[in-house]
Parts: structure tokens; C-alpha cells; sequence
DNA sequence: CTGAAAGCGCTTACAG
DNA sequence: CTGAAAGCGCTTACAG
């Protein structure tokens, strides 16, 4: 009993029986927490030899932090919460990707959910953040989405950034593109090729990313001088399966459409395919744009023709806003449109004469 | 001071100005907070009257559930960390829908991320995670993912299950598909329609994964009496867009291969989109087979022909199993595989003799 | 530069 | 059925 080998060093090395907490670290090396908790977080008021000595014994002895400790304590969790429609869709994929990288930078974990524009799910999410001490949330809201839900957020201290989508009567900083100038550009692009039948595909009015867009088209055309057939309108999933289901329906309208403004890239990519399975092909027998420039635009056959809408973009800029409300600064506030960019390629050309 | 109304009943409703915790509910009630805790966890222990009274006040005051303190407190913090090589990969997406499914079920938090295939990246989320007391881990381990690290996590009382991909001598509970057995499915499919020269696009020798479906791939032309040309392989990214990239090199291979098995259906895809741009149709020119039936690959064009890897079967059993490991049993130790079936669609075709 | 002590907001035995 | 008290593992003033 008196002069056995102490029991911590057991062989085998950080091998942990008994829970290693700053507590043991302290009194292993003769210290107080006080002291050790500083030295772990590189306070100037250790000493270097002790911060070292500290550190040393932190990692034989496979201490982990408990962050659920600390963050009760500070109240502040390194912990960002993310929800958006879907991750599964690369266009929220893209965002997700530029907002991982610039939180990571900062060292803040984020938790991930999908809403599927279920209320009650994003919520759920909401509230789950705040309970564990969620520093911020960064959202694409649920379609109808309640003022209430994020001001319950920021009124418990948890600041919200919005991207993709708006809810009006909110002025907390939102990142997106400009639905209505953007998708503008991709039907002019069309016009100008000659095309005056143009039908346009997927999405709903039940968001205001879906009225803009379809504002942005009507509002093109009636500038060319071009009326507006509401027939031409096939509203759907926002999905390639979507667009591949749309293509029956575009393919057999009266008005003989000779092109199609598609909600976003998915949308283009399904509607291509499922107008090749009637032998059509898009940028020689019809146009098609797509919206978005998902990475996957430039490889699609033919190569999309398409709108940049700059997911990375928004993202970093989400990312980069919230950690600065976390660092008290908060000029960020209200809406910050990108500006969208027309990418040309394959799957659309000039109108042929019959 | 004396008789001004109480400064918690403001108007507006649940105002928080001062934060609302247990205690608040319990002086405002008259209660102990051991009582207010019980009565909020629906315990047998309190009056029903009582139970409603707390529950109505919770409601009233805005009271936000602090997890954190709890979790201090039981060990227990209701959070399990998802780690993949990418989240955009729809593969992984599809996995992850079910794991989110049935972990919202048991009212679990998850924490996703990427790894990239970076080991380093890996072990700063399993530490995370540890830090922030996760009860789990769901992992497809990365490249030469070190055993240690997984004991990392086993050792601090984190139990981890592995999907789609193993790491050896590791008796941890492993969910995948058998993929030396649907690569050879795929393969024989192939043989069966008549072609001889099949060339193998993508993927690397250094997962366990890419190991087993090369020698999936041999061992099928060997048992059909076809000499393995090693020249025949096109390793590569296992994107879209590494297929895309392979066409160029497959078209021009001195061998003249019919027909492309090809590491996975995004591959797949993007090999047709390359070869399409040659002017060669899959499923008329070249034979094309895919792998793990990726909600996409029906709707491609052509529908491609694959192999079902059950990625939603693997998702659910590995969150099972871990929920299972978190109520004491543990029985799924161990290496489950999912047989693959075989979805033979447009992109395949019976060889055309010249 | 280091230590003693209080406290973050819960839950859990233990009493009654 | 309810309450008083200790403790989870940190950090933060405050002393020295």
C-alpha cells in the first residue's frame, strides 16, 4: 500500500479508469485548478514553465475538456446551429460547404438539421440549439415560418442569420441572391436568342424566393413586349425528378413552348433528361436555363446554360456576420442581395425558323 | 419598491429579461427545484395538480430546458456525432436521412461534419464530440483511420459504429454493403450480354471498399475465363465529375472496351455524360453499369443499370445499433453485411457483334 | 504568478 | 408527495 507504483501510471499510456478531469491534473502536479484551467487556455498570467508542465500532464494523462462544464460557466458554447431545407440538395450543399469552412476557421462546432419546411421541425431545432447553449443559428426558414420562432432565438440570446430565403418583417441579417434580377437575366438571355414561348418551370409562390422568381420572369417578358400566358407555368417540386416529371407536360402544352426558364439547376437537369427520352435534345431542338450553377451545371449533357447564384458567396458571408454579432459588433443587419450572373453554355441557342 | 407590480410580469407575455431557470419556476411557485425537476421529467413521484401547475408556469415564464447543466450532471447529453467523408455525396446523404430519422425518433441531437478523408480532421470531431459529452458516434472512418482513434472514443465511454467502410482489427459494430459480391453482380451482368473487354472507372486501392470491388471485378472475369488486364482500370475520384474527366481516357484505350464498370453511379453518370459528348449513347454504343441505386439513377439519361447498396438499410441499422449500445445490449458487434441486388435499367445492352 | 472559494443550473440520493 | 443539500467540472473575480 505505502510504496506501491502510483496508480496512474498504469502501462499502456493515457489509459483512463478513473475520469481525468482538471481536478486530477492539479493535484498531480501540486497546483490549483485555478492555476491549471489558466495555463490549459494559455493565460499570460502562468508561467511558462508551469503552462508547459501542465500540458504535458494533460496529454499523458488523456485529460479531455468538458466543454458542458466550461460553457455553464461562460455561457458561451462554441456551438452554431445550421437547418435548411434540405442538405441532400447541392445547392444548400454549396452554402453548407463555405459555412463549415469558415466556421471551422473560428473552431465553433455546428449542428446540422434539415426542416423539410416543417415549422414544427425547425422549431424543434431552435429550441434544442437554445438548450444547449447554442451561440447563433444560421437558417434557410421553413416556409411560413413564424416571426415568433426566431425571435424566441434572439431573444434568448441567440443571435439568427438568414440565408436563401427572407421572413418579412424581420431585420435580421439575411444573405441571398436577387431572385428577381437573376432569373430576369436568364429569361432576356432567352429572348434575345429569339425564343418567345418560354415556359417556366418548378417552384411554388409559397416562398418569397419562388415569387421573386417567378416576378422576375413575368417582369421580362412584359418588358420585351412579350404577353404573359399563366399556361405556360408549370409550378413543382424544385427537384430533378421534378423537372423529369414536368417534361410530359411541357412537351404536350398547346402553346408549343420552344424553350423553358427552370427554377434552378435541378430542375433543368431533370427536365433535359426527361425531354432526351422523347428525343429532344436541349440547345439544339429546345433552350433550357437552369438557375444556381450547382458545380454540377458545367458537367451536365449538354452543359447547362444557367444563372451563378452564389451559394459560396452567401455562406461565407452568413458565417462571417454571425461570428461577428458573437464578437458584439452587428452592422450586418437587414438584407444583402448578391448579384447574380449569367453563365452561357450548351443547352441553349437560337431559335429556329420552321 | 414595496408594492409595484412583479417586475416578471411584463407586458407581452414570456418577456425574458431575467434569464428563467428551475428555480425561478420554484420561487415563483412556492416549490423546492427538486420538485419543479421531477414534475417537468413527467416523474410518478409528483402530484398531477403539481406536475400541471410547473409545466403551465414553464410555459408562461418562457423557461428554456438547460441541457448543458444537466448533462453536467447525469453524463447523458442526448448528442451523436455523424462524421462521413462528405455530406454532399449523395451515397452519404442517403444514409444520413436515415440515421436522422431514426434518431429524431429517440429525440437525439446529431452533430454532423466532413472529414475529407482527413484523419486529422476525424480525431478534432471525435474530440469535440468527447468534449461535449456525445453519447455516440456514427462513422465511415477515413483513409488509415488509426485504430486509436476509434479507442479514443471507446475508452472515454463513447461507443462508435461504422458504416460503409471498416478499419480493421476493430471489433466494433460495421454496417456495409458486401461489395466484392455486387461489383461481381455487376460484372456478370456484363459478361452475360455478351462483352469480354470491361473496363473498371474509378475509385482507389486504399479503401477497404475500393480493394473489394476490384477483386470483386477479377474475381468475376476470372470465373468467366477472362484474362485480367490491369490496363483496363481507370482509378480515379469517385465523383461525377472524375467519370466525366475518365471518358476521354476510356475512349481512347488501345483495348477498345465494350462496356465500363464503373465505381459508383456518379461515376457512372458522369462517364455517360463525357462519352456523350463523343457522340456514343450508353446502352447502344458502350455498356455502362453503376453502384449503390442512388435516387438519381433512375431518373438518368439513359436509366442506369446498378447496384442497390442499401444505404438507407445501413443508416437505419447502424442508428439502431447505437441506440441499442446506449440501453446496455450490445450485441451487434461485428460486421454486418447487406447483400446488394442487382437493378438492371437502359445503360446496358447486349454487345452488337460487327 | 498562484490559490481558495463561489457559482453556472441542473439531478440525485436521502429525509421526512 | 415534497424539500434541503450536495455535487457534476469548469471559470472567475478576489487575495496574496
Amino acid at each position: 500500500m505505502l510504496n506501491g507504483p502510483p496508480s496512474q501510471a498504469g502501462p499502456g499510456g493515457p489509459c483512463v479508469a478513473q475520469k481525468v478531469k482538471l481536478s486530477t491534473i492539479a493535484e498531480t502536479l501540486g497546483l490549483s485548478t485555478a492555476t491549471v484551467s489558466l495555463a490549459l487556455r494559455d493565460s499570460p498570467l502562468v508561467a511558462d514553465a508551469t503552462r508547459e508542465r501542465v500540458k504535458e500532464k494533460a496529454v499523458e494523462l488523456g485529460y479531455i475538456y468538458n466543454r458542458r462544464a466550461a460553457s455553464l460557466r461562460t455561457s458561451r458554447s462554441g456551438i452554431v446551429g445550421v437547418v435548411v431545407h434540405d442538405i441532400m440538395n447541392p445547392f444548400y450543399a454549396e452554402i453548407l460547404r463555405a459555412i463549415e469552412t469558415e466556421l471551422d476557421r473560428s473552431r465553433q462546432t455546428f449542428i446540422l438539421s434539415n426542416h423539410y419546411d416543417s415549422v414544427d421541425k425547425q422549431r424543434n431545432f431552435i429550441e434544442t440549439l437554445l438548450q444547449l447553449g447554442g451561440d447563433g443559428v444560421i437558417m434557410s426558414p421553413a416556409i411560413d415560418t413564424p416571426v415568433a420562432d426566431i425571435k424566441l432565438a434572439e431573444d434568448n440570446g441567440m443571435p439568427a442569420i438568414l440565408i436563401a430565403r427572407q421572413v418579412p418583417e424581420l431585420d435580421v441579417p439575411t444573405f441571398r441572391g436577387d431572385d428577381s434580377y437573376g432569373i430576369a437575366l436568364a429569361t432576356n438571355h432567352l429572348i434575345s436568342l429569339g425564343h418567345r414561348v418560354i415556359a417556366m418551370i418548378g417552384g411554388t409562390d409559397q416562398t418569397s424566393t419562388g415569387r421573386d422568381r417567378y416576378q422576375g420572369y413575368v417582369n421580362a417578358l412584359l418588358k420585351a413586349g412579350i404577353e404573359v400566358d399563366p399556361g405556360l407555368r408549370i409550378p413543382g417540386p424544385r427537384t430533378k425528378q421534378g423537372g423529369f416529371e414536368a417534361a410530359v407536360n411541357f412537351l404536350s402544352m398547346p402553346q408549343k413552348p420552344t424553350a423553358a426558364v427552370c427554377w434552378n439547376d435541378l430542375v433543368a437537369i431533370g427536365l433535359m433528361n426527361g425531354v432526351s427520352r422523347a428525343g429532344l435534345v436541349a440547345g439544339r431542338d429546345i433552350s433550357v436555363t437552369g438557375y444556381d450553377d450547382l458545380e454540377e451545371a458545367a458537367i451536365a449533357t449538354p452543359a447547362l446554360t444557367t444563372v451563378w447564384n452564389g451559394q459560396a458567396e452567401v455562406g461565407r458571408s452568413a458565417a462571417r456576420a454571425l461570428l461577428d454579432k458573437l464578437n458584439g459588433s452587428s452592422e450586418a443587419n437587414g438584407l444583402h442581395l448578391i448579384k447574380p450572373e449569367m453563365r452561357i453554355r450548351q443547352s441553349t441557342a437560337p431559335l429556329k425558323k420552321d
